[in-house]
DNA sequence: GAAAACTCCATACGCCGTAGAGTATTGTCC
DNA sequence: GGACAATACTCTACGGCGTATGGAGTTTTC
């Protein structure tokens, strides 16, 4: 339930996140590397959650006290800073073909697939861009995407936002679905079961009739309140015509 | 910085926000309502974030210990449903008219603006929907505005999400980028000029030959590493563009 | 008036991030 | 090889968090 966001001091983020290192080291060697606790830290939020996810839990699965990650790690914000850019480093980023539509639905696709992932990822805030190897990487390769098909730069900047936002979007309803089940326990069908009693005595279908039929009957056909995978193939296909439209436009 | 996700006992939730009442009450007069408790909680997460949001600082500002407030809410999770659902009904919901495009238009800047107007909203996880009744009259709302126009009642219930999907992305952006001028205290030149150049010192424009224009472009065209409401804008118009066809399609 | 129901408070527990000081280990220089 | 400095890690502690528990005081019902 308690969740986090990023973004610590820009500046020691990007040290850390492009492996920077001073000097040669005069102390005992370090017992593991910045790697080392990522891959660790990036297990318990993947397993429990972003609110299970304490330097104290990442400390003692590591064998080690809390206090001993601030020698790697300036603070807790800049570890999640780390964490966002290796789980977006797993993303495969094959040789682009097919046409812009083609390319453009398959990293939409690979998007969403992080977020469900990575349920965590959607919660983490990076106030400020964390620009993370990884990160740039894919921005790179998501705009190659686009390239050479008659947008201007800043179109394609654009584009490409406006794709990774509505995947954003509608991966937050994917993921909070998941959890809600994982979570509580019990299936979609149980808790519509459940709740639709108790809706009902307090849901006014005659105030709201455009509410009550549409909602009845997406919940017959989704069997739950909604369903986020289902969601996400039509809205993907819209915006992807909207794309059509623009791009077509340019074509003359 | 840290944040928090809502969705408690959804039965328990169901009633808090219909504002079901047990019993004439025995005991002495509870000092509040729940409104006083809910305007008082949004008014801190408003100014200070949700992660400034806690029991004993709500408490507090009533004037009253933390203990006090399980009478009125049994856990923070419940409270912060009620919150969503209190800020939900601040939207205005005039008479729809023009067609369904000015419609869903005018519904995707009243969604990115309320966000705006409370930054936390896009951070509560509402892991099952809270149905509170400020939600459903949005939800029925929201769907009068593409009834009658050749969608089927699933369908209609796929535009709406989408549109309300596509806005929750683009306004994540726009939050947090307002959030990190506000929490740094620097302008987005400011830290543009400040951080370009450590940038520079890692990023390898060779290897990232379209991000290192692009990027480089519209940073100096936006006079920041982004510009949401400008992304919002275009987004919107190419998501419209994108039921546009499908609409039109059913028009025959 | 007695008893039940209720509001609110005080205390406490186990979490959290992390500051500060201390200890042990390692590399560098004479 | 010995002294010294830098480093990795530990221990302790502080002020926060949500909330369980139990008790004190107030109001209504019988």
């Amino acid at each position: 339930m308690t969740v986090y966001g990023g973004s610590g001091d820009p500046k020691r983020s990007l040290e850390l996140l492009w492996g920077i290192q001073d000097k040669p080291r005069r102390g005992p060697k370090p017992r593991f590397t910045i790697d080392d606790v990522a891959r660790t830290a990036i297990a318990i939020a993947d397993a429990d959650g972003l609110a299970a996810l304490s330097m104290r839990r990442v400390a003692s699965e590591l064998g080690v006290t809390a206090m001993s990650l601030y020698g790697y790690v300036p603070s807790k914000a800049e570890l999640i800073d780390v964490l966002v850019d290796r789980v977006v480093g797993t993303v495969e980023l094959p040789e682009h073909d097919g046409d812009w539509r083609a390319r453009l639905e398959r990293i939409a696709r690979a998007n969403w697939e992080l977020s469900l992932r990575h349920p965590w990822l959607l919660q983490v805030s990076a106030s400020r861009p964390v620009l993370g190897p990884n990160i740039v990487a894919k921005y790179d390769y998501d705009l190659r995407a686009v390239d050479g098909i008659g947008l201007s730069h800043l179109e394609m900047d654009l584009v490409v936002t406006l794709v990774a936002d509505y995947v954003n979007g509608a991966a937050r309803n994917a993921v909070e679905a998941a959890q809600a089940r994982e979570q509580t326990g019990t299936t979609d069908d149980q808790w519509w079961e459940e709740f639709a009693p108790l809706l009902d005595t307090v849901f006014d279908a005659e105030r709201y009739p455009t509410a009550a039929v549409v909602g009845a009957e997406a919940g017959a056909e989704y069997g739950a309140a909604s369903d986020p995978e289902r969601a996400f193939e039509f809205g993907l296909a819209r915006v992807l015509d909207g794309l059509a439209v623009l791009i077509e436009s340019k074509r003359d």
